[in-house]
DNA sequence: TTGCGACGTTAACAAAAGATAATTTCAAGA
DNA sequence: TCTTGAAATTATCTTTTGTTAACGTCGCAA
């Protein structure tokens, strides 16, 4: 299935949209590539992009002011990623998204979803489907920071994810967690004597 | 101001909707009064209850398996609370949310909420805003886990936030920053023997 | 006034994480 | 095939946090 099928089949189950009347809104969609390592948003970008992720594996990342990179989140196939500081925040990307992979998306300039939005409102909820998942996503991860050990988040993110763990560099997997990549070593270590046990 | 009053110029300055034209929206919804340490929302709770604080502070956090709780979030008046386990996992919730102080808050229910928005599209930007504030503030939070040390984070807290940190006990503050209370007694002493030298 | 209980602080020790550097592993490119 | 460089592991040491328990403080109620 196309990531356009996709998304008309959601946009018809969450309102009933049919397919034949969603051409307003893809006409409007620009199909993206992105090389392994290529950046999508740069440090200080202000375009307000909201994509679909086809395939692969996007990082979004900051620089600390030490100059290390930390890892807010990562985003694969079947997901949405959005620039947010340009959206949300109005303001200058203080992220930087990155392809892990190659990636294939299908992207819509904001401003441009939020004029089509106002001739068009039976897209409605399918911003609000996009704004949902991503603050579920945010509160889960925030939960487990307040109620997890760094290692409970690593053996939770390895049941739920393994495909992902596995597909990414431990560095940032680590970063995500809120820790260093040696300690992440060192966790792996322990879980690893520990099960021989 | 009044609280509708204040929700009404934000519909207006949101979406040009005049106040004589939201009659329909506040006429479903609900003040609500609770005293120190009442729940709002029990752990459990199917409702959906989207709520605008006019006075108090509410602490949402949940039990961990070892009895523990663990504070997700604060939330005080001039904001949105909501109990997002049901509204958007459509799951009974595992946050209780409790007032710390008396609280004075205007309720609606998020189904009502709904059922409104089909017949008045034009309420629709309200709740994208209050989408977009809790996301925003969840990825703000998110940020400071994988950018920050707790003392820095607590040092922002308490930059950004004094108000708020002097009138909740400390022992929530800890667990919303992700450590023990006696880490972050610890934490307050280096702080205030640093800036002594 | 006294006593209780919750809260914050302190102490002592164990466990985990950070910082730094050396070493190993491994895949991509010459 | 060989070389190079990035990533991961390991080691060492320092710092921070967790755990548990004791202690002091303060407000509230008996």
């Amino acid at each position: 299935m196309s990531t356009i099928d996709t998304l008309q089949k959601l946009l018809f189950d969450l309102a009933g949209v049919l397919p034949a009347d969603t051409e307003p809104l893809f006409a409007m969609t620009t199909p993206v590539s992105l090389e392994t390592n290529e950046a999508y948003i740069r440090e200080g970008e202000s375009s307000r992009r909201l994509a679909f992720i086809e395939s692969g594996v996007i990082r979004a990342y900051t620089i600390k002011e030490n100059g290390d990179e930390a890892t807010l989140l990562l985003r694969w196939e079947g997901q949405f990623i959005a620039s947010h500081d340009t959206i949300i925040n109005r303001q200058p990307s203080r992220f930087i998204y990155r392809a892990l992979e190659p990636v294939k998306l299908l992207q819509i300039d904001y401003g441009v979803l939020e004029e089509i939005l106002k001739t068009h409102p039976e897209y409605e909820p399918l911003r609000n489907f996009f704004l949902m998942k991503m603050l579920a996503e945010s509160l889960k991860m925030l939960e487990s920071f307040v109620t997890q050990s760094p290692e409970e988040r690593y053996r939770e993110l390895l049941s739920e994810r393994f495909d992902l763990v596995n597909r990414v560099p431990d560095k940032y997997i680590a970063s995500m967690l809120g820790i260093t990549p040696v300690s992440l070593s060192r966790i792996r270590k322990r879980m690893y004597t520990k099960s021989k046990q």
